[in-house]
DNA sequence: CTGGGGATTGAATTCGAATACAGTCAGACC
DNA sequence: GGTCTGACTGTATTCGAATTCAATCCCCAG
């Protein structure tokens, strides 16, 4: 394609136009540099009068800073809890950076991601997507933080800020259990979702602890469609199985799939909820508040989550020393009304 | 800050490995340059081996190109809409365009924000926020293609995809006028939404011509809680208000009041939905699908909107003349169980 | 055997702003 | 008056890849 020319004005025409040098133009635009106060109020009228912005891709040449931080996050994610990007982009806004999105259909995508990232010469990354131990090294050789959210490594070092899911998954399984349920029945996320993993793994872990027997498990994909279909087969009573075999209450690795549970509870098989069967989901999106739904949940304080991520991604990018490099935010559980929580309640 | 020795390999780097000039090197990561097969697979190999990626910031310096496409939005757009937004992302970045977030909080923030794109230097914006004259002639000025997503601008040569809200709303008017409804109320968004506006005004002016008289008119703000206080203003029997002055149709101007109104209709005012009230809405979010609501409203084909605007905005940035730079989308009218759609089934 | 032409190559320049460094200037102080 | 200091200012260089243009090379026709 043919070069065409820009007339965006450069420092040179601003420098020509009010009669200093270039470089003087440069130093009126940073906050604090060598030069009189008298030629900057010349060098910004001469500016905003050619409306000349200095060119971030040049600064960005020989500063070694563009002021972009990569957000990667799969699609999952992304429609999940879309409320998450909203937050964690204006965290990194309120941080001075803009946020620049590289969505990835899968979780394996992350270290690709990456990679086109840092060729666009991101200042860091906040990575929604499991990284491996060698793309993390290649960012520190880069010395570009990269913050994980939600998602865990190995490595001592890495910047990561989570919701504490295992403790929280684990406490809402001893409740359920202290109100007297038995049955229970798990829905998982994709197999490669690691907070899925974490999630029902340490739900079905601390009720196998308690001693419940067998828990059936089906894997859905995060979807409302899929925690329908999982509830249809949960749930279902074919000839032969009576409703005492029936599942007391089902638990889903994110609250998508625990509408779509509930939904097909209520209307297709007619189930009343919780008397019936209790149905409890993971994130606290806003449709599970809403007084059809009244879903029990756990909710993850992704404000404060984002904000922190924010900030321990420009701490480490400014050497500041980081104290904690690995933040877990507590999980509330949000008691509404889709499940039995009380033993003194009558469960039938 | 210090200056800090980023060792990130440069084509000068492989250039030495790879036993030729930093030109090949270059020209090897080209698609059609002039360059032997033999070098640049020789270029390729010591690329890979020293994890060589060329520097989008140096390039972008020359070719005046950096791939970018800021995405100018409201978070009410963001969260009201979040399915938009990755669509719009994965259409951008089928298109070879990595989106650059530029969230507002308010519509009246648009200029400023793309003032900050250029600077960044987008390779041209998609905005889901309105932009004045100035706004774009400037864009137009640093050649860098605009393309308004849902918003409108009088400029005739403006690059536009929208929704055809106007007359989605006015058919949905007049099918619940021919449905036999005479008694309407609306649910606005935020007074500077033009979206708003525009379904509203279309609506409310398609009924007038109809004779139907005066239509009360709440002002929300698209969010859920709006439209649950709305309901309960509308549709509360004050003392002396008995239910044959009570709206019919409530019409919002968004799925998420639509979905309060439902709510404070069924639970709260202990309203049946559709019989005793209709209550439609605009959009079609997952929400409203679901057998908890079934909400009749209209359906924006956001997929093939944000295909188009991508390849808008990548046509105008080739120099390909565009032929129809103003599309507008068919809204589709949705029934669900939320409104009385038919003459012949009884109202009341 | 030689010259022409197409195919590659490399040296040098370019993009636009930041900055190291050297130079200028005014005022202060002795 | 001379010199020193501090405050600016300007020149030249730098960042890393793309591109221009002149120089080579190789192959083949004459």
């Amino acid at each position: 394609m043919a070069r065409r020319k820009l007339n965006a004005p450069t420092s040179y025409d601003v420098a020509r136009h009010a009669g200093v040098s270039q470089a003087v133009v440069s130093r009126a635009f940073q906050p604090v540099a060598p030069i009189s106060t008298e030629a900057r109020h010349r060098v910004l009228a001469s500016a905003t009068l050619l409306g000349y912005q200095p060119n971030a891709v040049a600064r960005s040449l020989i500063t070694k800073r563009t002021g972009l931080a990569g957000v990667l996050l799969t699609e999952a994610t992304l429609s999940d809890t879309p409320d998450l990007l909203i937050l964690l982009a204006q965290a990194l806004l309120a941080q001075g950076f803009q946020p620049l999105l590289f969505p990835c259909t899968s979780e394996s995508e992350g270290g690709a991601a990456l990679d086109k990232a840092l060729a666009f010469g991101v200042d860091g990354v906040v990575s929604c997507v499991s990284l491996a131990p060698d793309d993390l090294a290649k960012a520190r050789l880069r010395q570009r933080p990269v913050v994980l959210f939600n998602r865990h490594s190995a490595e001592p070092a890495a910047l990561q800020v989570a919701c504490d899911h295992a403790s929280a998954a684990a406490l809402l399984a001893a409740r359920l259990y202290a109100a007297g349920h038995r049955r229970f029945a798990v829905v998982t996320g994709p197999a490669d979702a690691p907070v899925s993993a974490l999630r029902v793994g340490s739900f079905v872990a601390r009720l196998t602890q308690l001693g419940v027997g067998p828990i059936q498990t089906y894997e859905g994909d995060y979807h409302y469609e899929s925690g329908h279909a999982a509830a249809m087969q949960l749930l279902a009573s074919p000839a032969g199985q009576s409703a005492t075999q029936r599942p007391e209450v089902v638990f889903c690795a994110n609250d998508a799939m625990a509408l779509g549970v509930l939904d097909a509870a209520r209307f297709a098989l007619m189930l009343r909820v919780p008397r019936d069967v209790s149905v409890v989901g993971f994130d606290d999106i806003p449709s599970g508040q809403r007084p059809a739904y009244l879903l029990t949940t756990v909710r993850q304080p992704f404000k404060e989550m984002a904000i922190t991520a924010a900030r321990l991604f420009r701490d480490a990018l400014d050497d500041i020393p980081v104290v904690n490099p690995r933040v877990l935010a507590p999980g509330a559980l949000v008691e509404r009304g889709s499940a039995q929580l009380f033993p003194d309640s009558p469960t039938h």
